[in-house]
DNA sequence: CTGAAAGCGCTTACAG
DNA sequence: CTGAAAGCGCTTACAG
């Protein structure tokens, strides 16, 4: 079995006498009207017979243009960054570039090296979804003067664009919700404070339950150490203990509200008889729990798209200023959330 | 804002009046020890404080290999990928590797197409998850000469490895825990059998089922039309109404395992008090479904590690021959599945 | 319209 | 131990 060896525009040029520089223009659509159409036609039907794909690592080093975007994670496996990664995959394809995706960890000082690594291999930009809101890694990229965009998460300073959803509506949605229903004890489990969506999520809550006008003893925030089921459990039993009459609780995400589930099982406590739980996200199955959790959708989708179109109109036009994109959110309201029982 | 131009061997080079080819040897560890330990720290000290990475792109031209593996994926949302992904990425980036995923769908022109792109910019090889038994684009990599392993779903020819879970197994320990529990009416709801993991569980299911001697009447096989939650609640209607006796139901997936919880609550039957169900791969958050799902565990990070590990070995041993890794599963007993209802 | 040449940033025989 | 040179496969001014 030989190895066979890879084509090359010499090899194309030599079959049919041209030079190979008149191969490579006929590959490429753009200057393919700069050679005659019939030895064009010869060009394109010999490469498509023998199933030539120019080099793009070749042309990429000459052109100084890899074609390659960096995506940082935390981690891949939080149902969040699946369909964020598809919106972004999506767009870039379209554009001729493609994704270089690393689960990153959440410790700065390996996501600077995973980024270093992405920068030898010389992408153009990095989509970021692990940003806190002050981020020393973001410091670092704007410090390389690499084009970077967030997604999912923001930035305190403004010095790179972003994508993200309306955190202040969403917890606007959800206080109007569970208030409307008739609630007038809401607890809210936060998201770490070092993450914009944690920190404006909280602010959001708080916003919104004084726009009710609930007095101090009506509402109570408490922040969970991650976004994780077993954080939130941990969360929920200090909330339970700290706010006894509470009849709801608003969660930082739909992972934080499982740990609610977990929590009030274990503790005899019926939702939504006893306590109403409200998520944020709806992330897939939570529709399949029981009860099916009400929550706010956030067009996650959309989200990468958007990110994507952001880092690509960052690298055509470097000096644009940062953006910020919000996406409206949408409650879904299904089985967690029902009036407060009868005092 | 002086776009800061990347810093090559020969600005480093300059800058201490060494040739550049020296440079070179001591940023590769593998020839460092070619220069003496003088120069080699002069140059570390300057690389490190001017923040050089070397280009890996032009690197990877003149040795012809990228470093670059392609990973072809049907649908990342699908909540089985992810931890794989994780698990290829992990042992590709210790190697120094660094995957590009795709999105590549189920279409396979348009999987031929992507893998194309892939080709183009010079993967070294290919982990594909989108294989059926018989399929076009392995015949195609093959063709080409590309390394190629196949994950999570095998393939009948035996021309490129791959690393799957122990179908048959899986389909034992599942009717062996339905027949222990007394059932003696099992339905099983078998994936595309165009897949070989649609193929062999339904094959799995036979044989364990013949082995605890349940005859004709006593079991029943019925192929949905995809592994999703919509296709298993349409199965699973289709199964009820040609086995009216059924108690028990083994799903291809958890996602069709899904489908039949909601087919079964739709009718008002209760599982498992009415009939059981047990699923299969047990993916993220099944535990939380009500009842929490009785499944059969799938090693999915070990699964990603295999592959990318069986790449590698190709890569460096194009001509070892493909062999075929099978992890072992788990039953995970949970909520769904008990004694079938006293006649 | 086509060819010849330079050069992208590296690695690595080959001299010395 | 170090330098000079060739070359990986392209693109793209520059001639003609």
């Amino acid at each position: 079995m030989p190895e066979r060896k890879r084509l090359t525009l010499k090899d194309l040029a030599a079959e049919i006498n041209v030079h190979y520089s008149t191969v490579s223009r006929v590959m490429n659509p753009a200057t393919r009207h700069l050679v005659a159409e019939d030895v064009a036609a010869r060009v394109l039907a010999l490469a498509d017979e023998r199933g030539f794909r120019p080099n793009r690592i070749a042309a990429g080093l000459r052109t100084q243009r890899s074609g390659l975007v960096g995506v940082v994670l935390p981690d891949i496996a939080n149902p969040v960054f699946p369909p964020i990664l598809a919106g972004i995959e999506a767009v870039l394809c379209q554009q001729g570039y493609v994704p270089i995706v690393v689960n990153a960890g959440t410790d700065k000082a390996r996501q600077r090296y995973v980024i270093d690594q992405l920068l030898g291999r010389q992408v153009e930009g990095l989509v970021l979804a692990t940003a806190e809101r002050d981020d020393p890694v973001l410091e670092y990229c704007v410090a390389q003067r690499i084009p970077v965009v967030m997604v999912n998460r923001g930035e305190d300073t403004g010095r790179a664009s972003c994508v993200v959803s309306d955190s202040l509506l969403a917890m606007r949605l959800t206080v109007d919700h569970l208030v409307g229903l008739g609630h007038r004890q809401i607890g809210h489990i936060a998201g770490p404070s070092t993450l914009s969506t944690g920190f404006l999520r909280r602010e959001g809550f708080v916003r919104a339950v004084r726009r009710h006008r609930l007095r101090a003893g009506q509402w109570q925030v408490i922040e969970a150490a991650s976004y994780s089921r077993e954080a939130g459990r941990e969360a929920c039993e200090r909330l339970l203990a700290e706010f006894p009459g509470m009849t709801a609780i608003a969660a930082g995400n739909d992972l934080i509200a499982m740990g609610c589930y977990d929590c009030l099982r274990a503790r005899g406590l019926r939702c939504p008889d006893d306590i109403s739980v409200i998520g944020h996200n709806d992330m897939p199955f939570v529709d399949a729990l029981s009860p099916p959790l009400t929550t706010v959708r956030i067009a996650v989708h959309q989200m990468g798209e958007e990110a994507a179109k952001l880092l690509l109109s960052k690298l055509s036009q470097p000096d644009a200023k940062a953006v910020t994109v919000e996406l409206t959110p949408e409650l879904i309201v299904r089985g967690s959330t029902a009036a407060p029982p009868a005092a």
